[in-house]
RNA sequence: CGGGAUGUAGCGCAGUUUGGUAGCGCAUCUGGUUUGGGACCAGAGGGCCGCAGGUUCAAAUCCUGUCAUCCCGACCA
């Protein structure tokens, strides 16, 4: 491709509204440009990457055994009403209506089209297993788009359905998958960590993430050097961290605490250590009111006590109101003593002696509290998040935290849709059998964003060989000088009979806007033909690297040519 | 959905406090000089100052409403 020719909007300065590396090089380096909150355009450069992401994942898919198919991206009510998500999704599904008045949405996800696509087609037992796919656009309207196509309204996904006889037949999918997955982000480039993830509410006997690890990464991670262990944040098991031992239990007291209403006021007030107190935090669940301890140095992990509540729906802070008619006292001082709704508490408080909690009255607090002597919970377990100090629950070293972009989740769904939509089989015995399913999720436009997370410096991108617009570029220094525009044309000819994706610059602009924009666009590898191009020398620099070497004209286009089928 | 901020030329911004002809840099166009890391000189084009009301002789500027965008948090099936 000629330069002259390419539309290539690149930007000098960084747009106010991205904060982002990924995001703002994608609008410079004109890869993207924004449409409305959360919807982008692709322009060519951008669309070329998406394109190849999209080829692996489908490439990968193929060799897995998996067979694509394509959906509509506009959907009727009925399937989702079948399961349920209709209202589920709430305001997140884009919905419309047609001339008719009935109801259709914008797909943000296709379990129920795959199930019922395979009820309508699948007539025998023997036509398992089965693995379908599709690389398609969904909508989600979310509630706060953000950094670019990290988070957005519409975005591309991969998402794939396993339907099996049982439930080794599913392990196997599911293996497959995984290693489908692992051959996916390897091959683009993308240094990703696999960790276990919560598989809650929808049921599901299995499910971990792929997470591409950076600072901007929405997911917390969990996860030990050591063994390996990782998992994400809500997910991480807790191990209870023993206290120092304390002689007897004393007999609970009332103190006066005026004005501290937190934890923090509360060690200032009373000298003591945050892990002295345990904290009761009032939820709604559904709509039930109960009582969750931890350690005052802790944080409640609303989705294990959402699990282990076996709150289907919401799960989310008791109103202040609520609070203080359930405790008789302001938001700050509940304590489980005298409180009538179910008490969770953590496993660290059941280890605790003599601790500090609120005593359900204003500005009062209890000291030297003991579980099970002065109240009982209804249950203890692990309910809350790990940080830092923790161990791991494997080997027992200390836990790593970072952040991470999820680029990809693997799910064993088990029977949700399958009992849902009714989707049976009749075995060899003639029972009738509900199929088991899995889902596979990989977020295409997302994995370009991370690959430019992953890999950028002050200049722009550096794309990694196989997701890069272009593989290669030529660049004739000065364009008035016939010289060096016949020999980087020449060039250009030669790589691009060789079957290279290349770029020749041969616009008329100074050298300098032609070393920025190339820099920008993260072309992977360039030869530069200057003043010693009458010598038959040129330059071979790869964008990674920062420094140039002089070769003569053969040995850097070969040297391209290896790079490239080394690195692509 | 709660909190915060911002809407002025394609992009980045000033001007708003104290009302009085719409500004700067980059980009674009023309002419010339340049040509190895975003050139220089001279000239030119481009704005319902987010939108709608209101106050005023006069509104980018003051008041009310509204929409949009971004950030923090909640949510993310």
């Amino acid at each position: 491709m000629k330069m002259s020719n390419l539309f290539m909007p690149t930007l000098r300065e960084v747009p106010a509204e991205a904060e982002i590396a990924s995001h703002q090089l994608m609008l410079r380096a004109g890869l993207i440009r924004k449409l409305a909150s959360g919807i982008y355009s692709y322009l060519p450069l951008g669309l070329r990457s998406l394109k190849k992401v999209e080829q692996i994942v489908r490439e990968e898919m193929d060799n897995a055994g998996a067979q694509e198919l394509l959906m509509s991206a506009l959907l009727p009510s009925e399937a989702y009403q079948a399961s349920g998500r209709w209202e589920v999704f709430g305001p997140s599904m884009f919905k419309l209506k047609d001339r008719n008045d009935r109801d259709f949405c914008l797909g943000p996800t296709h379990e129920e089209l795959f199930t019922q696509a395979v009820i309508d087609g699948v007539r025998s037992y023997k036509e398992y297993p089965m693995t379908l796919y599709q690389i398609q656009h969904k909508y989600r309207d979310e509630g706060r788009p953000r950094f670019g196509v990290i988070r957005s309204r519409e975005f591309v996904m991969k998402d794939a359905y396993s339907f099996d006889l049982d439930e080794k037949g599913l392990d196997e999918s599911y293996k497959k998958m995984y290693s489908a997955y692992c051959r996916i982000f390897e091959r683009l480039g993308l240094d990703f960590t696999i960790v276990d993830a919560d598989s809650g509410a929808m049921g599901g006997s299995g499910s971990q993430e792929f997470m591409v690890k950076s600072p901007v990464g929405e997911d917390g991670i969990a996860y030990c050097d050591a063994c390996g262990y990782a998992a994400n944040y809500e997910k991480a098991e807790c191990i209870p961290q023993e206290m120092p031992s304390v002689e007897g239990e004393f007999e609970m007291e009332k103190i006066h605490t005026p004005n501290a209403h937190t934890i923090e006021e509360l060690v200032k007030f009373l000298n003591a250590e945050a892990y002295n107190f345990a904290k009761t935090i009032i939820y709604k669940a559904d709509d039930k009111y109960i009582a969750a301890m931890v350690r005052g140095d802790r944080e409640i992990n609303e989705v294990k006590l959402k699990n282990l509540v076996g709150c289907t729906d919401d799960l989310e802070l008791a109103e202040p109101f609520m609070v203080r008619q359930l405790t008789n006292a302001e938001v700050g001082f509940a304590g489980p003593v005298g409180l009538d709704i179910p008490v969770y508490a953590d496993k660290e408080v059941a280890m605790m002696k003599n601790f500090i909690i609120g005593a359900n009255e204003t500005d009062m607090h209890y000291k030297n509290v003991n579980i099970n002597k002065d109240f009982t919970p209804v249950t203890v377990a692990d309910i809350r998040t790990i940080g830092e100090g923790d161990v791991c629950p494997k080997c027992g070293k200390p836990i790593k935290s970072a952040q991470g972009i999820e680029v990809g989740h693997i799910f064993k769904l088990g029977t949700k849709y399958s009992d849902a939509l009714g989707l049976k089989y009749l075995d060899e015995d003639g029972k009738s059998k509900t199929v088991i399913m899995g889902c596979y999720g990989i977020g295409v436009t997302r994995c370009l964003a991370a690959a430019i997370e992953q890999n950028n410096d002050k200049d722009g991108i550096i794309w990694p060989v196989s997701i890069a617009p272009y593989q290669a570029m030529v660049i004739p220094v000065n364009s008035k000088i016939d010289e060096q525009v016949q020999a980087a044309e020449d060039i250009y000819n030669r790589l691009k009979a060789q079957g290279i994706e290349v770029l020749l610059d041969d616009r008329n602009e100074r050298a300098g806007v032609k070393f920025k924009d190339a820099d920008l666009i993260g072309v992977p590898v360039r030869i530069v033909v200057g003043k010693k191009c009458g010598e038959g020398i040129v330059e071979y620099k790869e964008r990674r690297s920062s420094e140039a070497v002089e070769k003569t004209v053969d040995e850097a286009v070969n040297d391209v040519i290896k790079f490239i089928n080394e690195n692509k």
